[in-house]
This record gives C-alpha cells, structure tokens and sequence, in this order.
RNA sequence: CGGCGCGUGGUGGAAUUGGUAGACACAUUGGACUUAAAAUCCAACGACCAUUGGUCAUGCGGGUUCGACUCCCGCCGCGCCGACCA
C-alpha cells in the first residue's frame, strides 16, 4: 500500500505556485473582486496555533472565492512596531530592528509552509520608513483639518512599560500588555478626535449587517451615547455656578443634594480652605478607580458647605457634597441626586440622612404610599409631587424640564458620549515618530512635508529607563522650520494602533512611494469583504480602524469609503489540556504521555495531573508548536484539523487524536484516487449512455453533496463543509466498479470531491488532481457546479406518527399526492397497531417528511 | 449588577430554522488480516426493558402546538464581556 509522501509533495506544489505567481493580483475592473483579509500578525518571531487557525480560514475563503470567479485580494504583512522588540533589545542587547526583521524572515518561512494563498509581492512592515512616512503624512492632514490637537491632561500610565495608555487599553484599571496598575499622571499629549465621529460611529453600526452583533453592542456600550440635560445650579455667595448633566431631568423635583467628582475644581477650591476635604480627596484618588474594589466600595461623600439652589424653585438649597462615586471623566463630573429614582443616590441618601422623596409613581400605585426602601424605582410612571410636571409621564416630563431649562437660559438638552478622545503619544522609541518640532518661539511646529518621513535613529541605548530617543544625544536638535531657530523634536511616538489603523488600505497599493495609496485602487479592493481575527480586538483597533477611514475620508484620501470591513468574523480560540507534576509545576504536552486514560511523564512516568482544558498560553505551557506539527503531518493535516468539528467561531480544543485522525483521513483520500476501486475513463468522457442503479444512486449522493458544500462554505460552516467531504468519501467507497457506468461515476466523484477538498488541503488536491489524469493545476479549476436535478431524490423517507410518536418509516415518491400518501401511512401495520382501531380524528401531511396521525 | 452566548451520547459536535434527535468524527468494544505490533478493513456503540417491539431521553419546571433541541414564561448552571456612565 502506498503511502502519501506529505512533505516532498507539500513543498512541491507550493513551488508550483509560486513559480506562477498564481496569487499575485491586480485591478480588473471585468471580474467581481473579493479582498479577504486576516489580522496581520506581530512578528514575535514563531507562529502559533492561534494565527494556524485564523489564516486556514482566511485561505479557505480565499481559495474558495477564487474557484468561484472572483480576483481575490489575499495579501500578508507584519504589525511590525511595538514593545517586546524593545524588551528584546533590553534583554539581548539586540536591535528592536534587527530583531523585528529576524523574526518577519522566520515567521515568513513558517507561514509559507502552511500554503497560504497570499499575494506575498505585497507584503509590507509597518515599522518601514515607507510604510510610516505616510502615517506622518496622515497625521499632519489630520492636524490641519483640526483632528488632532496637543493637550495637557490625566493619562492612564502603564508603570511597567513606562508609557502612556489609551483609555481603551486600560483594562479593570490594568494596563491591557502589562497587567500592572495604571497610574494617573498628567502629561501634554497628542490626541485625535475620534469623538468628533462619535455619532457616526455608533449609527453606522447598524449598517454593519455582516458582523457578528456581540461586536457591535461591544462598540455600542464603548461609544456610550446618552441623550439628557446640561444645566447649571447657582450655588451660594463666593462660587461660580455649577454645571451638571443628567438623563433624569423629570425627577428634578425628587433632588436632595448635588455631587461633584473629588477631582472636580470645585473640590480642589474647597478644599484650599479646609484640611478634612482635602483629605477625604487624597483618600479618594488612593482608592482609586482599580480593579472591583469599586464594586464593593462604600458610596462616601463630603459636605462641602456650599449649597445649590434648585433650578425651579428659588430659595430650594440643596447641599453639595463630594462623593467617590462620581466621575470627573463622565459628563461633567458634577450630578443632582435623586435618591428615590437612582440606586446610587440612594444608597448615599440612606448613609447620610438626605430626604428621600418619590416623585415618579408607576402605574397602579397610591400616590399618597408610595415610597421606595432599599430599592430605586427606575421604571415608568406618572409625575407626582413636581410642580409643573405633575401628571406627566415620564417622557413628557424630561421634555417639560428639559424646555423650562432652557428658556430659563440655564442649560440646554444634549447628547454626550462616553468615548474619549485617543491619546496617541507613547514614549517609546520602537514607533512611528510624531512629525511634529517644538519651538521656543513659534510653539508647535509641523515637519515640513518634503522632509517626511522623520525617521527613527539606529544608534540607541536601552542601558536605562525611559525613552531612547528624548535622551539620544543628536536626534531631537533641529533648527526650526518656521524661524530657522533652535528647537527640539517630538520624542514621543505613536501608539501602534495607529499602523493597523490603516494596512488594510496600504495593501491595495503596497509600493506607491508617493501616497499611501491611489484612491482609485483603494476604490476597486475596498472595503475588506471578509475580516477574521480574534474577538480580543472587537474595540481597540476596529474601533480605531472605523474613525481613521473617516478622518482619511474627510482629509480627501479616499473615494467615499464608509466601512473599512464589510464582513467581520471572530474565530474561537485554540485550548489544549494542562498538565502539572507534582509539585505543581506546568509541563509541556510534549513531556507527557497519556496510556490508558492515565497520564504520566514521559521521562520517569511520574504522575501528572490533568487540569482544565483552556486557551493555549506560554505561562501555563499547554502549546503545541505548529512548526513541529506541519512538519510530522504536514499543513494540510493540520489545517484540516483546525477547520474539522468545532465551528469556527466557538474554541477549538487541539488534541493529538485530532491531528491523527485528520492525518489519517488525508491517506484515505490519496489511497481512493491513487488505487481506485475501478478503472476511472480518461478526464473529460462523456456521460456514458447506461448507469447501473449504484452509479445513479452515487451521482445523486456527489450532486447533493457538491450543493451542500457550497452553502456550508458560504456561511462558515467549516465544520460541516469537512462532514460533507467524509460523507461523500464514504459513498465512493461504495461504488465497486461493476455495474454498468460506474467507473464514470466514480471518476465523476472523485473530481468533485477532490475540488472541493481543495481549499482546505490545497497541497493534497494538486495532487490528487494531477493523479486524475489533468495536466492544469487545481487552483486555476473551477468550482464545481451541482445540477439541481441529478441532487434531486425521486423517493423520500416519510416518518409517520400516531400522536407525535414515531411509528414508521416510509419510502414514499417523491411528492406523493397527499390522499395517497395518507391511505398508504396508514395501512401500514404498525401504525394500524398504535391507532388500536380508532378511527383517524385527524392527519397532518407534510410533504416528503412528516404524517402524523391523531386519534 | 448588567449585556451577550451556551447547556444535546463517554467526547467534539449535527439536526434542512417547528417535522424521523444524535449527521460527521473521536474514544471504546468485538472481529478480520498479521509470527507480532502498527496501519487498514468489517461490525456494535444514548439509557432501560424486550421475542417481533416498546418505554424514557436534548440542564430543571410549566405553557403553546397534531408535532418542541428549536417558540413563550419561570428557575438552575457554565462561559465571555462590560461594569459607580448620572
């Protein structure tokens, strides 16, 4: 029995196409273009099972678009910026350069052996000055047309990694990287407007239809859009009025007191006289916004002294208190409190003795008993005990006060948001750097255009903290452009979502030296029809992605893009089982051995303990190494594997059982078209005018499967897409040879099957195609078509109940007439046994499926 | 606390979207081939009773329906995400 020679044959077609340049593509404005496209990789220099599976199903897509008609756009680079090749150069002594392209040519070569249909001409790095001096150029279109701008404010800052955080990387106050406790620190900072796209970006997520929803809600909640009041209390002699905002304007009248956030200016003034305050402050900031400390945290608060007078009626003082519950980023980091209708300002109300007082009473309630006792009523109702507002609902009612306010001239209805904008410095030096030079006279300059890209200095030190390029010794010393004076450069860098904010758009048009890229070629690939990464991303960077095409659109770049990813899938992730010894320590699948259901050290046979299967990570070392897996089975086995039994959006656990069967299934295939159970006619024979009864039966079974297998594909169901090849494989295997067609057939289904096993063992379908007797190569073939009439059965299986119980099964014609139907399921014995001699009430006639009975 | 998702054999998962529950696999068991092992092939495989056949089964409890894994109501459990957003 011959065997499949995996890696010669492997290394042999992805030869073949390269030699073709049977990837590389442009624009052709006759065929439907299809751009599919998978988060490009951080070069950390191996890949691992998570990119295995992220770009098998990218190629299967990819491939499969192509046998379908369309030029497809499936290109590769590297997210090539970033913090370990600065760890590395501290460890090492190595260059985050040279370490960055090392590890681009290593992992290259590892993605290569997968067999990726990917148009490499266009690869790029985003750490490349002709990748970067366009993201500069970017920058400073954004800074004329007024979307970025310098601050001095509070940033999140990561103490690990001695760099500024965006409010999206902090995670349960926590730097997203390091995991270390973000401090506040105030810092001038560039930031772009991605708040000026705030309503744009949230409306047209409904357009998003091709996103998986969990996404888009994600974004929602991110984007944080409320609709309420902004208005301003008069507080008492020596202080400015006090602005606050609130979605509650109908409960104005249920007020007891008004809160302001410990960092609020007001808190600072009152506080410069009087100790306690600052105190209560300084015990606030400690507390700090960290981890679920906030969940159990106490509301506190501190009378300030100051009253607030009530907007509608005058001489109404309301305290004003700091309170640790409100926050200086939201809003405007003042509130009113209402405590009967909002939990929070109850539960401050009950600590501290406030009223307490219902002005909203639901339906079907006594006004007069009506009172809440722990719990805040935030339901409907109608408006009691509010002046002007009493009677009205609450809709009505926020309108009522909403419209008093502001022909008061007191305020005015809003909208506010709870996206910030993005702080983009980062001091670092392996960025892109700001193009931007600070001037003692002439303030903030822009690098003149002809002199981008600024480029990053090789010779740095990492020998000390901090950035390398404020403390390199030339660097930063340049004259000025405007006055020709000494100034200094921008030692900060960007924030490296800044690169994929955009290298979806560069892949259309990767070596135009000139621009970032044509607009027309932009107009032909974009937007991305199919995205696929991980859901980690759902908002840092498709966030940032969806603002920088609009801030580029408005700039004049490109041609009208909306959307930059039309279709968007988020793929589980790869687990593996995790191993201890006994001292608990983690150990690689590698070193142990699993015999019998036991599992024990390979090296000694020491037991091992078996813990809970999870995402596959270095620091609990349940990886399995990919480059070791194509190697023994090669990448058809191993992509095969991750596209088999779990769908592709769920976590996909790797097991060695699964990697053997896949591999096992691959010999399968090559042993049914190297030594097929007949002699196959050559390719291309004609319909031979007599089909034995197995040979019409087998091509009905490849025509249904060539249907189904193109619906399961179109939607992402890999899982049953390889259900369907092993169904039809196992129906091949049926076919002898003897009757009459049957090696027609056979060769009939073995081409279909081995197109469509194509995209996902691309290397193995070459070869199989080539072993068919066909001298063109597999990926220039197209898809097969299914004839609808030859997938069509002309007998279907009918169950037939008695009551909703299954009493028979059977073979009916196809489309039977009812009547017939009915009188042949109710002849049959069994049925007549469950009627037990009663007389048929009723039956229900579901063609080619179903008859039920009901006695 | 809120949002989203999930709960089906020993395991991963199917079920034409309300119509034969368990496709396709993995594991297991038995058999064939072999000196032996591997590979391969054949067979069994939800549980329980049984002679043809039957009863019970999709987390639990109710409901709608001729018919419910699927729809509705109420619970329980698991996972992910977000969390003092006024």
């Amino acid at each position: 029995m011959s065997r499949y020679n995996v890696r010669e044959t492997e290394a042999k077609w992805q030869a073949a196409w390269t030699e073709r340049d049977c990837f590389k593509v442009a624009e052709d404005p006759s065929r439907p273009k299809y751009y599919v496209l998978e988060m490009f990789p951080y070069p950390s220099g191996r890949i691992h099972m998570g990119h295995v599976r992220n770009y098998t199903i990218g190629d299967v897509i990819a491939r499969y678009k192509r046998a379908k008609g369309y030029n497809v756009l499936h290109p590769m680079g590297w997210d090539a910026f970033g913090l370990p090749a600065e760890n590395a150069a501290l460890e090492r002594g190595v260059h985050p350069g040279k370490w960055t392209y090392e590890n681009i040519a290593a992992m290259r070569g590892q993605l290569q052996t997968m067999g990726l249909a990917i148009d490499w001409s266009r690869e790029i790095a985003t750490c490349r000055p002709e990748y970067y001096r366009h993201e500069q150029k970017m920058f400073l279109d954004f800074l004329k047309a007024g979307l970025a701008y310098r601050k001095e404010s509070w940033v999140n800052w990561d103490p690990v990694d001695n760099t500024v955080l965006a409010n999206e990387q902090v995670v349960d106050g926590r730097g997203w990287r390091t995991g270390a406790l973000v401090e506040k620190r105030k810092l001038s900072q560039w930031f772009l407007k991605i708040t000026d796209f705030a309503d744009e970006l949230l409306s047209a997520l409904a357009g998003l239809e091709r996103w998986p929803e969990k996404v888009r809600i994600m974004q929602e909640n991110w984007i944080g859009k409320s609709t309420g009041l902004r208005f301003k209390f008069k507080l008492s002699a020596g202080h400015e009025d006090l602005e606050v905002f609130t979605t509650r304007p109908d409960t104005l009248f249920g007020a007891s007191f008004v809160a302001v956030s410990p960092n609020h200016p007001l808190a600072a003034k009152v506080a410069e006289t009087n100790p306690a305050l600052a105190e209560f402050i300084a015990e606030c900031n400690r507390s700090g916004t960290s981890e679920s400390a906030i969940e159990t945290q106490e509301k506190k608060g501190f009378d300030t002294g100051v009253t607030a007078e009530h907007p509608f009626v005058p001489g109404w003082n309301l305290p004003v208190h700091v309170a640790n519950f409100v926050l200086m980023e939201y809003g405007t980091g003042a509130i009113f409190g209402c405590p009967a209708h909002d939990q929070r300002d109850l539960d401050f109300a009950r600590k501290y003795g406030l009223p307490v007082k219902p002005v909203v009473v639901p339906e079907g309630q006594d006004p007069a008993s009506f009172d809440v006792g722990t719990e805040a009523y935030t339901g409907p109702g109608t408006i009691r005990n509010s002046q002007f507002l009493d009677g009205l609902d609450v809709e009505a009612a926020k309108q009522a006060a909403g419209e008093r306010i502001e022909r008061m001239g007191r305020g005015e209805r809003t909208t506010i948001f709870r996206l910030r904008d993005w702080g983009v410095s980062r001091q670092r030096y392996w960025g892109c750097p700001i193009p931007v030079i600070h001037c003692e006279s002439c303030g903030i300059v822009p690098v003149p255009e002809d002199q981008l890209p600024v480029t990053l200095p090789e010779d740095v030190t990492f020998d000390q903290p901090g950035n390398p390029l404020a403390r390199h010794p030339t660097w930063k010393h340049v004259d000025c452009p405007s006055c020709g004076g000494k100034a200094q450069r921008e030692t900060d860098t960007f924030d490296t979502f800044i690169e994929s904010s955009w290298y979806f758009l560069r892949f259309a048009d990767p070596r135009n030296e000139g621009a970032a890229f044509d607009p027309a070629k932009a107009g032909y690939w974009l937007p991305v029809d199919q995205y696929i990464g991980g859901i980690e991303h759902a908002v840092l960077h498709l966030l940032y992605a969806r603002f920088w095409t609009r801030a580029l659109e408005r700039c004049g770049y490109t041609t009208g893009l909306k959307e930059p990813f039309d279709g968007l899938f988020t793929q589980g992730m790869v687990t593996h089982a995790t191993f201890q010894d006994a001292q608990g320590k983690w150990l690689f699948p590698t070193d142990v051995e699993i015999t019998g259901g036991k599992a024990v050290m390979r090296e000694g046979g020491a037991p091992v303990t078996v813990g809970p299967t999870v995402k596959m990570s270095k620091s609990k070392k349940n990886v399995v190494d990919p480059a070791h897996i194509i190697d023994t089975y090669g990448a058809d086995a191993a992509r095969l594997f991750m596209l088999s039994d779990s769908p592709p959006d769920r976590d996909l656990e790797w097991t060695e059982a699964g990697i053997d069967g896949a591999w096992r299934y691959i010999n399968r295939l090559w042993r049914m078209v190297t030594e097929p159970a007949a002699p196959l006619p050559p390719p291309g024979t004609p319909v031979p005018g007599e089909l034995s009864q197995a040979a019409q039966d087998a091509r009905r079974t490849v025509h249904k499967a060539v249907a189904a297998m193109g619906e399961d594909l179109e939607r992402f169901r890999f899982n049953k897409a390889v259900a369907r090849l092993r169904e039809l494989s196992n129906a091949l295997e049926k076919v002898d040879g003897k009757g009459a067609g049957e090696g027609w057939v056979l060769r009939e289904g073995l081409e279909a099957l081995v197109r469509m096993l194509a995209p996902m063992m691309p290397h193995l379908g070459e070869e199989l195609w080539a072993a068919l007797g066909h001298t063109t190569l597999l990926v220039d073939t197209p898809w097969p078509e299914a004839d609808a009439a030859l997938a069509t059965e002309d007998s279907a299986t009918v169950a037939v109940q008695v009551n909703g119980k299954l009493r028979a099964t059977l073979h009916l014609p196809r489309d039977m007439a009812q009547d017939e139907a009915q009188a042949a399921a109710l002849a049959d014995p069994n049925v007549q046994r469950a009627m037990d001699g009663k007389p048929p009430r009723k039956v229900i006639v579901v063609p080619n499926r179903v008859i039920n009975v009901v006695v």
